[in-house]
DNA sequence: ATCTGTGAATGCGTTCACAGCG
DNA sequence: CGCTGTGAACGCATTCACAGAT
């Protein structure tokens, strides 16, 4: 889990005026998840044993985290899907949106602008930069990416709330200072290295390597006899073999991680 | 954060072999990046107040999480880089290499198989497949994407140990069965929505817009009273900022998260 | 009768502080 | 001495079980 809390020369004095458990908070961007699909789908009350069951947690834990946002549903009934959604956005913080800067225009942060769920849940990307000269002034999803060099200008200008780093690690730091520097306090990062920021800015970081590596120590955990995946140079497969098989693999509409191939009109 | 645990009618049965704490074992991901960068610089020996601090953990901690693994250090000495190193990589089971198939080949996943940090600690992508006709034949990271049409077969050739799921949610679960069906037992999906499995495969959700709204709740909390982004230019660190940026990506060999322009060689 | 909301109990992970080895 | 390894104390999160509302 993400670790953030290091208050280094004594607490930062700060009261928590709403403390509600940071594994609730995860949960409750989960829930919201959930009750989009429902509304979508027409539906007006759940009870906590549907909403827990799709959300895949079980229905007292999800009561539990529910409390802490106030009394939100009827006894005997349920919750208003709604009115419960919208709370939680509320709470969240969402509820005003959230502009955002990209910093990286690579494959991951065009993957993060196109991805559906962003704008969807209230965060409009509202700048997007980088430090390649061949990439810079290309247009990603209707923004034109600019030149890094101008990002505290652009920051002081364009006041977002929340900046995602997507750069190289040599890179992120500097990124990070910049951004700090022009008053951001809120950073998602996605390079695989330690971020230093000052008390009171917020760093989340995302490391996709370790969620692998967790995978990985599961599955050496439960699969202990047949360390038979010798590594052969396993070479290019340039099978060009497709086979039959017809099911699986739709392509409906939405589009969350994209899978599209995604046009970066220069 | 991830759960994944739900054990329906009761547990599996089996007992664990090792008993390492899930906190624990994503954070000896994280331990490895650090010994890796610090065996590049030439550091032989390292204390666990050092390496915590590079981590971003207490040392307390740090040395609580180590001593799962057994004795790895010399009291009045600390930790020697390369043995503590390949001891974690072995526990995570990631000495013999593990082969990915990354299904979706959009730009998320072409940011998946760009990612550094996948080839350097061992995850090899073996195949990578999509739905969509234009993407299908493209080469992208010396990889030809393939018809997802194909992909039961693949597996049951290619023996992966894991597989990503970077595809539209709507898709995901039938992708998702597909692996299922074909023996995989590992999953990381990126889909925003709940995989149904059968016991024994263990699947990993990474949910890139929990992250932000998780920043978002922050960011409210922290700043209640006006979205106001106080002071402007407050330089600082700002100039070393922009030189740094200015050498960024280039300099140095290692690239993480690709910021690169990326790519996709037809 | 039904389903929410919540104190109380349990379990897990973190932190402390020191014993023990080099 | 210095630093690791670890039992014990602590605090946070999950689960239980029931009181309370409709």
């Amino acid at each position: 889990m993400t670790e953030q809390h290091e208050a280094p020369g004594g607490v930062s004095g700060r009261a928590l005026q709403k403390d509600i458990p940071q594994a609730t908070v995860a949960r409750l961007a989960t829930y919201l998840r959930v009750l989009a699909t429902l509304a979508d789908d027409g539906v007006a009350i759940v009870s906590s044993e549907e909403l827990a069951v799709a959300a895949g947690v079980n229905s007292a834990k999800l009561r539990k985290d529910l409390s802490f946002l106030g009394p939100n549903g009827v006894r005997g009934v349920g919750y208003d899907v709604a009115k419960l959604r919208s709370r939680i956005e509320d709470v969240l913080g969402l509820s005003q949106g959230h502009r955002v800067v990209l910093v990286g225009a690579g494959n991951l942060g065009r993957a993060l602008v196109g991805y559906g769920g962003f704008q969807r849940r209230g965060f409009t990307v509202v700048g997007m930069f980088d430090s390649h000269p061949e990439v810079i002034g290309l247009q990603v999803a209707g923004l034109v990416v600019r030149d890094v060099v101008g990002l505290a200008d652009a920051v002081t200008v364009l006041k977002p709330t929340i900046a995602v780093i997507a750069v190289p690690d040599d890179a992120a730091q500097a990124v990070c200072d910049c951004l700090v520097g022009s008053g951001l306090q809120s950073i998602l990062s996605f390079a695989p290295c330690e971020l230093t920021v000052p008390d009171g800015v917020e760093v989340r970081r995302v490391d996709l390597a370790v969620e692998m590596q967790m995978l990985s120590f599961d599955a050496s955990r439960n699969a202990p006899p047949l360390p038979e995946v010798s590594r052969a140079a396993s070479g290019r497969i340039a099978h060009r073999a497709y086979s039959a098989l017809k099911h699986s693999a739709t392509s409906h509409s939405a589009t969350e991680p994209s899978s599209k191939g995604s046009v970066v009109t220069p």
